[in-house]
DNA sequence: TAGATTGTTAATCGATTAACAATC
DNA sequence: TAGATTGTTAATCGATTAACAATC
């Protein structure tokens, strides 16, 4: 039971994503074969990252023509588990809350946001892309009854902690988590954090360079 | 002219803002120093790993008591480029802008969202979260006005190359791209990609290995 | 066929972790 | 003082890149 929160390849199957756009793009064209070249050159990379992130799907290329791309597709969709929907729900349907819910793309990722909840009384009851808004203090009864798997949860930072406790108790074993907060969750939920703060941290740090180098060009 | 765009220390910096949170409110309970050690346990990360992070913010810390708080703070903040205002404007104003219009916590690392453009007639000349809305043919006339120097592209997939080209020729030089279009720049401007479904990747995956291993688990 | 592209094996590179003397 | 914590140097680990024979 060692190693039981590593995922490895983690660098390989964050870049799938966007090989899968490309690919996907291909396929809508009528192509048949597409060449990691071809990828790596579309998303400024180098072929033998392509050849080795496409590795672990276990899709096997042709020499000379590439990867097939119908199989292509349905391995990367397979091994990423975007193959299969997982019902989810939105916690704290505030902007960020609604423009998930909203993202059309998830949907073909096999993630259905069936449900949103909020505190906020003048928006329980209503409806956001299709979405209902219910009262937070339901999420017991309501989860086990649409067979939720996935939460968002997306609610201001203080109210992060208290949040996931309920959405645990509610049964939910996997939190795609947007705050700034680290969350302690008991063994074998799984939990991924979304930091947009470190995300402006590397555009800062970039700019930066940038202007040093830019200097240095004079 | 070799590395121009590779940040080194890439993890580290992404380490960084969470590691602030963290001292921040040490910073606000009067807490003078604090070690990496608790640091560490706060986010169930290695002792080592916060220090070798912290060194290259060049935060010297004193053996037995840790790092001096006040001093740390703004150690991260001046690494990270957080103690200088950049101006923003989002690019694209649906739920994903509106949300990260209302970010106050972007304001306290130096990002200050001073406009929003669009295409939709219904949206331009409204105000959200105080930041207003204009028509996105008047960037070229509002960005030198204003002073822009970062966009937070949040434009739908299929406008966001032709937003990019505005963007750039608008004078802007750093962008936020939260599409997931990868975008075609002349050499100089700075992108950094916020790609969400790499991050529901990431969590599709996990779900996948935490129920196999729950199943071993028998 | 000739040559582009594959998968594999090996080399390099960078990040993480370990070990430990220095020290407040 | 004793011991917790630091910064540094070395070891390990994992990811990226290079080299190249195999092949359609």
């Amino acid at each position: 039971m060692v190693n039981k929160n590593k995922v490895s390849f983690g660098p390989s199957i964050r870049r799938l994503p966007s090989y899968l756009n490309i690919i996907r793009s291909s396929q809508s064209a009528g192509v048949q074969f597409i060449s990691g070249t071809a990828i790596a050159s579309e998303l400024n990379q180098e072929p033998i990252q392509v050849r080795k992130d496409l590795a672990i799907t276990g899709i096997i290329g042709k020499p000379k023509k590439g990867y097939p791309v119908n199989e292509l597709v349905m391995a990367i969709d397979h091994f990423l588990g975007w193959d299969l929907v997982h019902k989810a729900i939105v916690v704290g349907a505030g902007n960020l809350g609604s423009a998930l819910s909203g993202y059309q793309e998830f949907k073909n990722h096999g993630l259905d946001i069936v449900a949103a909840f909020d505190t906020d009384p003048s928006k329980i009851g209503s409806v956001i892309h299709g979405v209902p808004i219910h009262p937070l203090d339901k999420l017991d009864e309501i989860v086990p009854r649409i067979g939720a798997e996935i939460a968002i949860l997306t609610v201001p930072f203080p109210f992060a902690n208290s949040s996931c406790e309920s959405i645990v108790k509610a049964g939910i074993s996997s939190i795609w988590n947007f705050t700034n907060s680290k969350l302690k969750v008991p063994e074998g939920i799984t939990v991924w954090r979304e930091d947009l703060s470190s995300g402006y941290a590397m555009l800062s740090v970039m700019m930066k360079l940038a202007q040093k180098s830019a200097v240095e060009d004079l």
